[in-house]
DNA sequence: TGCGCAATCATTGTATACAATTTATCTGAA
DNA sequence: TTCAGATAAATTGTATACAATGATTGCGCA
């Protein structure tokens, strides 16, 4: 179709050479929730996949984890990371900082390019929607968000964003509760429409709606499935079988 | 004196073993300005230094470009991180954005140990100045910012603000005016007495000034000193000696 | 004398070998 | 049968050896 179909993913060369296309592989894997949340990520089974050594194996790997995307346990491997229901609410409220203010500063940068470039986005987001593409749909939702951000202008808050969105990923994937991916579309929409007016006000507005949105659909109530808290549900509080 | 003294730099544990105690002195170095921004951080000699293997130096190296302290440039070396007057714009206007917040979830979340510990931190700074140790007092005033972005008790955001505060050391140590660092003390003072107070709004305006008043200490203005632009300088545009 | 080129040197990138730790399996006794 | 302990296998952490790239120096030529 377009150059959006197969683009690489959106973590910026912050590494290059050989590793650099492992962590594509792997972020756009994990993106696409063809890795679950808590996937172990053996290195040699990664170095025998992607025909390379160990060396860069763990090199892509530590990568992932600044990004937030994979969870290193000392001596006990990588594993795809699995974001708690409180690291989830951490993750919007940090969005919910710095997404609406970028809105209004990617509209008062947009040019003529941009727009076609976010409407053609749009396009591909539609189309990945209609085939049932949802891993793909998904991803491109989040980036979506990504472009705002450079269209902002502002690299580093654009970093942050990229963070938070590759994280929201891993938390749509644990949390989400309906199938109906339908408001995404619209809002993006509403944004583009927004854009495209010039409206910076509500650009803004429609950003922070749409955050909004997207934490109601999830199901951050406090679950009881803590490991800890399982004998003093069971025996009450400190009983003998639990030691200090 | 105190525990403040010979604190552990603020990266939190992102990586553990060898690596973590080179990461930790390195980028404590880098913070109290005795690595300069655009030194270079040969491999063979830090693993020398640290008594490490190569290995575990390039782990480090890695961890710290992650945090925006270092540069790596491939085939090149790895070379303290020296930002541009874009990006240090960038950084305070992502300060801005983030920790006038900060500071007054932090205000609403404050307890009697957070005060105290506060205090103390202030009056770490204000030894560190008395004696002249500036590069100390440097990453202390640093820290203060960090302690209340732990206190606000979010750490995705806490975490976004010690990459900030790091990559404003650098900023510092590059665009400094004045070598009055007085306001700092100042501003901590009076940022202290609003939390003591319970006083959200004043505590967020506070802090909206005081990145304002560091910003102002800065030399941002746009400088000649880009090479590129030196042959145009003395010679006029497009002179024969450069090549498009 | 100044410039261009080439060979040498130094440094980084990658692969592999070894050490340490964890996990799984097996044996044996209660 | 079940649990504990010990041994074996698998996996990760670290060090080192080799390859590739970039910087430097020296030579030759104009």
């Amino acid at each position: 179709m377009n150059h959006l179909s197969e683009s690489p993913p959106f973590i910026q060369p912050t590494i290059t050479g050989p590793s650099a296309a492992v962590v594509a592989r792997l972020s756009q894997a994990i993106h696409e929730h063809r890795l679950a949340p808590g996937t172990k990520l053996g290195e040699d089974e990664l170095s025998d996949v992607f025909d390379v050594s160990r060396t860069v194996v763990r090199s892509a790997l530590q990568a992932l984890s600044h990004d937030g995307l994979v969870e290193l346990k000392r001596n006990r491997g990588a594993f795809v990371a699995k974001p708690t229901i409180r690291e989830a609410r951490e993750v919007f409220e940090a969005r919910a900082l710095l997404e609406p203010r970028t809105a209004r500063s990617a509209t008062e940068r947009m040019t003529r390019a941009h727009l076609d470039r976010l409407h053609a986005h749009i396009e591909a987001e539609h189309d990945a929607m209609a085939r049932a593409e949802h891993g793909k749909a998904l991803r491109l939702s989040g980036q979506f968000h990504i472009e705002i951000s450079h269209i902002a202008d502002q690299a580093t808050i654009a970093g942050f964003i990229e963070r938070l969105v590759a994280r929201s990923s891993l938390i749509i994937a644990l949390y989400w509760q309906r199938q109906s991916a339908m408001c995404e579309k619209h809002a993006h929409h509403a944004l583009l429409d927004a854009f495209s007016r010039g409206d910076a006000d509500d650009a803004e507005e429609l950003m922070k709606n749409h955050l909004v949105d997207i934490v109601t659909t999830l199901d951050l109530r406090d679950p009881a499935p803590r490991e800890i808290s399982l004998g003093e549900i069971l025996l009450g509080p400190s009983s003998p079988g639990e030691k200090g």
